[in-house]
DNA sequence: TTGAAAGCGTTACCAA
DNA sequence: TTGGTAACGCTTTCAA
């Protein structure tokens, strides 16, 4: 079959040859300049924009990187996903974005990953071994925000959980309260363990008696938070939550039975989601800075780029 | 330059001819079973998958899609965000999506249009009039959801937001309330209007008084929330509100001048999020169905992919 | 400064 | 069944 040039199907090129198509649209090429206004103008009538994918085929960056968000189960991860969008769409790069969890997710990732993409941003810790593997073979890199992720061209970025909780639980003890009670979040969350280490520590520093540990999943409601099932609210002082869905849902259960926050009981999170400056909400958090996070997080993408 | 072969690059066809390849990772085309299982085991171990973009330029189907998602204010935004994406996650789509606002948000939607995409989904109205030329150029379907969107080619999914917010109204109405203020949402969302009509008619059908109109931005704490700017509450039994995200500020700010909701004030929503289930908050709302809306939005691109 | 053509990694077609 | 190759839309030599 006879090669059919461009020219024939082009839908610029009826005007001029798609090389000069090409340099009317890269910057700093060498075009007669009357050429590539009229090449131009024809360009915006027909609605034609050079495709990014043939573009990307031929060597150009593709500018496409994926984000694995998991489920996002409260408020904290769904701003920072939306904040982290936000960021990639203003350096230039496009997000393809994987929720979920499971084999659903998993099977998402592989076929994700036919695409080529400049790299693969990791919000959840459900998939680590599995999308580290996949991704090193294929020399995409991986960045992991908001965890750590131990792995050969991983990168990382993550507050200093342990630390903080440790100072928060310090800034407790200073106020007096000495009967702690510690609302933790799922095993299978990585900053579960960090957070709680940080409490755990500070409290036997200052050789405080052995407080009883809770579990709830992260949300509000979950099981109409955990805080419903301790043995005795009267034996407490301070409750530290491991982030703030949690504690808020703590809030409204001592307010349901009238008990006084900060008087008898101090709630503390962490995260400081928007809901924390409402009024009427009694909440001590700490701040899980987004913006720093995103920052970080395009910072390694853009060192990446830049020297693989 | 002599042609170089595939045969010299192409990590597995060392093994195999690339059609042969190529044949491996086709459902049900013809290939020797044996040997199609040594090209999977080889692509296994290299990690070698065929490139989407390749593959979407000789004609298969790129299976990608932009959503553009806008500001998301509140919450209701951000939960419909993620259920989108996971639902096109599941049909085997995958989402670029691109947020903001403005003129950052329109040179990122030129920029994403430059991929081959299966179709825009629309979920945020300030931009509608240039993506939709835009689109309409390029043959990529527009989708709009939760907002109608007149113009050629694009499919719109949307909730009655007139007739809910009537019947909210009636409901109000029967129980015996008489003394309305409305709180509405900014005007440049396309769901004010329409919600505010269906409360207005309503009202006027019983030929109740003209009620007071205040203006708040949609999100819970935007100005702390238009109620405080009320003249009296005292003159108002019932105040109904564009979303929850308000309605949710409203009553806090009720809450902490100690007016009972909803004895003294009844306080409606609109949409459903997941913190109008919490308890201590005496919102009645009407549910903003998000499985109905990512369903619908889905069997319309499917749709227009089998027929465009 | 320009036009022609090679080559990017696929899939589809055609002849064997 | 198979292998070879045209074609997809683009950018980048290369030669003029």
């Amino acid at each position: 079959m006879r090669r059919r040039f461009f020219k024939d199907v082009h839908p610029v090129a009826q005007f001029a040859p798609v090389s000069a198509v090409s340099r009317a649209f890269t910057e700093g090429a060498y075009l007669d300049a009357e050429k590539k206004r009229r090449i131009l103008t024809a360009a915006d009538q027909l609605g034609y924009r050079p495709n990014a994918l043939a573009a990307s085929l031929q060597g150009a960056g593709s500018n496409l990187v994926a984000i694995f968000v998991g489920e996002m189960p409260n408020h904290y991860d769904k701003e920072v996903a939306a904040a982290l969008v936000n960021g990639l769409n203003a350096a230039g790069k496009w997000p393809i974005v994987i929720g979920g969890a499971g084999d659903t997710a998993k099977s998402a990732i592989q076929n994700v990953l036919r695409y080529p993409l400049e790299a693969m941003i990791l919000r959840s810790g459900s998939l680590d071994a599995d999308v580290v593997s996949s991704c090193l073979k294929l020399g995409i890199p991986v960045i992991s925000s908001g965890r750590i992720v131990e792995g050969p061209a991983v990168d990382n970025i993550c507050v200093r959980n342990r630390e903080a909780m440790a100072m928060m639980t310090e800034h407790l003890i200073n106020q007096g309260r000495r009967k702690f009670a510690y609302l933790s979040g799922p095993d299978t969350f990585w900053s579960t363990h960090e957070r709680y280490l940080g409490f755990e520590e500070t409290v036997k520093e200052h050789r405080l008696e052995p407080c009883s540990k809770l579990y709830g999943d992260y949300s509000v409601m979950g099981r109409f938070n955990a805080i419903q099932l301790h043995p005795d609210l009267a034996n407490m002082d301070a409750l530290v939550c491991a982030n703030d869905a949690m504690a808020l849902g703590a809030l409204m259960y001592l307010k349901s039975k009238s008990i006084s926050v900060p008087g008898e009981i101090a709630v503390t999170g962490f995260d400081d989601i928007s809901m924390a400056e409402w009024p009427n909400v009694e909440l001590t958090t700490l701040r899980n800075p987004i913006e720093a996070l995103v920052k970080g997080t395009i910072d390694l993408l853009m060192a990446r780029a830049a020297d693989p």
